[in-house]
RNA sequence: GACCUCGUAGCUCAGUCGGUAGAGCACUUGACUUUUAAUCAAGUGGCCGCAGGUUCGAAUCCUGCCGGGGUCACCA
């Protein structure tokens, strides 16, 4: 062996190739194991060591000390890591198939547990195996524990771009991120287990369709070739869960992942995830009750109290949430009584306010912009927010007693909306006349307004029973519950741009 | 889409007034049979995001581009 430079990817060839030589196979089959790591750590008693006296665990090499005839390691499995001690006496020949193993790759071991002279448990080996050569080196972080016990990781793997593009070598290096998947995964569960235990059924509908609606957004455009026509990325799927009530399920929902060709920060992802459930012969009113139950049901499962932290917020979602009427918010928060005021009127209230409005907008977007500028940010506890004039909400059903407004309500936590909900319009008068306003609104020049969906109104004109429906966001839902403040850390792949294309296969294609 | 900001070794970062690049860790070689940020000794490793420009000379100054992060706009 010189002492130049090799490439690491080149030395762990030849590594293989050395181990190939000696008759091992460097990708094996398969494994049989025991434990787990944290099933060994939690439960290994001093006094009855025998208990773990043969166990069988793998994973992957996070670090190594050698020191000669002895070596140290800890390897990664799904729980966490552990401690390895390999002595040279104990496996001979072994052990120095262990020179050619690397950072980075997965063995088998079996021996017996212990604890060391400082204090670890650890497993003594007895037997070893390769089960998987890495190639490339890991960007690993050396760990160190504190008098007080806290972990402390120098040089760790933070760099944003990297660890999102290369999100398996994020779940190795900084494996706690794996608990907010976890609890992602969890949040999911309960929702589905929530919804299945009273009956209701999930149901999949169109992903690809030819008319999109059910939302105000602007959709991704596919083609079909056979069909020779355009097919819309869903933005939600209300309209095909409504059919479905139609024709004759009394409860659906459905976690489906939607398309907005929208930009993207850190609360938007071009693919998301929602819910959506519509529940036959239900109000609003009842879908509040059990919105709040569902939510606070999520947050008991997942973190085992009442309460989240995030930032600087302490968020208690104890029941009953907060209920307040959208007007009665802009008074608290504005000290103006906004309801009933016409377009200009409302225009020169946002201006006192210091809101910069425009000709162009509408009451309702004026509304809007004050909502979101005086309002929204300041809902930081579980807030429920009632009846919303009839221009914002297309697919509501109009207000009972409250000329203007629909049933309609929107949660918010922490100064953002996680559910929204509405008595469902089944009138399909009314239907065609407020999806032709929108085709209005639309033809004016608005390519985020709905289009009419015919087939839409015919279902309505067969009959559907009252409903209520509500739709939440599952990926700001775990965000609240994680305290994760950006979306990309709840979304294992979130959408990146492309990186450069090297100069010369530029030239080979330009 | 606009603005601000960042991009230097595999990772985390220094790099002064413009004088052709440095540390720690990782990696390689050697020593070491209970270590734990193991230690000790010696070494390898860079198109300073890319392309131009200014200059005798550019990681450094200027312009454009690529990518990230942030703020705003749009939105869930």
């Amino acid at each position: 062996m010189t002492e130049q430079h090799i490439d690491p990817e080149l030395r762990r060839l030849e590594e293989i190739e050395l181990l190939e030589s000696k008759g091992i196979n460097p990708y094996p089959y398969s494994f049989e194991k025991t434990h787990n790591s944290s099933e060994i750590l939690n439960n290994f008693d001093d006094e009855n060591p025998a208990n773990f006296a043969s166990v069988s665990i793998a994973g992957r090499i996070m670090s190594f000390r050698r020191m000669g005839k002895a070596t140290f390691c800890h390897i990664l499995d799904q729980t966490g890591k552990i401690q390895l001690y390999f002595k040279k006496d104990e496996i001979g020949d072994d052990y120095d198939n262990l020179k050619l193993y690397d950072i980075g790759d997965i063995i088998g071991v079996k021996g017996y547990v212990f604890r060391t002279k400082m204090g670890e448990i650890s497993i003594h080996v007895q037997t070893q195996e390769l089960l998987s050569k890495s190639l490339k080196p890991l960007p690993v972080a050396k760990e160190e524990v504190d008098e007080a016990g806290n972990k402390i990781v120098h040089d760790a793997f933070t760099d944003k771009e990297s660890r999102y593009r290369k999100r398996y070598i994020d779940l190795i290096v900084n494996s706690e991120i794996r608990d907010t998947f976890i609890k992602r995964a969890k949040i999911i569960t309960t929702m589905r287990n929530f919804f299945d235990s009273r009956g209701w059924l999930e149901v999949e509908t169109p992903i690809l369709q030819p008319i999109y609606g059910g939302a105000t957004a602007r959709p991704f455009v596919s083609h079909h070739n056979a069909l020779d026509i355009p097919l819309y990325l869903r933005i939600a799927d209300e309209l095909y869960l409504k059919r479905l009530i139609v024709g004759g399920f009394e409860g659906v929902y459905e976690i489906s992942k939607n398309f907005r060709n929208e930009g993207m920060d850190k609360t938007h992802n071009p693919e998301f995830t929602s819910m959506e459930i519509y529940v036959a012969y239900k109000d609003y009113e009842w879908m509040m009750q059990l919105t709040e139950e569902l939510i606070n049901k999520i947050c008991t499962e997942v973190n085992g109290s009442e309460k989240v932290t995030i930032g600087d917020s302490n968020i208690s979602f104890a029941l009953p949430f907060r209920r307040a009427k959208m007007f009665d918010l802009y008074k608290e928060y504005t000290g103006k009584d906004l309801k009933g005021l016409s377009r200009d009127e409302l225009a020169s209230a946002a201006k006192e306010m210091g809101i910069e409005t425009d000709k162009t907008m509408s009451a309702m977007k004026i509304l809007d912009l004050i909502f979101g500028e005086k309002v929204e940010h300041r809902l930081i506890e579980p807030t429920f927010v009632v009846d919303y004039p009839i221009e914002m909400s297309p697919l509501a059903k109009k207000h009972r007693t409250e000329d203007g407004l629909v049933e309609r309500f929107e949660l918010f936590v922490n100064g953002s909306e996680i559910a929204n909900c509405f008595s469902e319009l089944n009138d399909p008068r009314d239907q065609r006349a407020r999806l032709e306003e929108q085709a209005r609104i639309r033809a004016d020049g608005d390519d985020e307004a709905m289009v009419v969906d015919e087939d839409f109104l015919n279902a309505l004109e067969i009959g559907m029973p009252p409903t209520a429906g509500l739709g939440v966001g599952i990926d700001r839902l775990v965000m609240l519950m994680t305290g994760e403040t950006s979306i990309r850390d709840v979304l294992f792949f979130p959408q990146m741009r492309p990186e450069k294309v090297k100069k010369a296969e530029q030239n080979e294609n330009g």
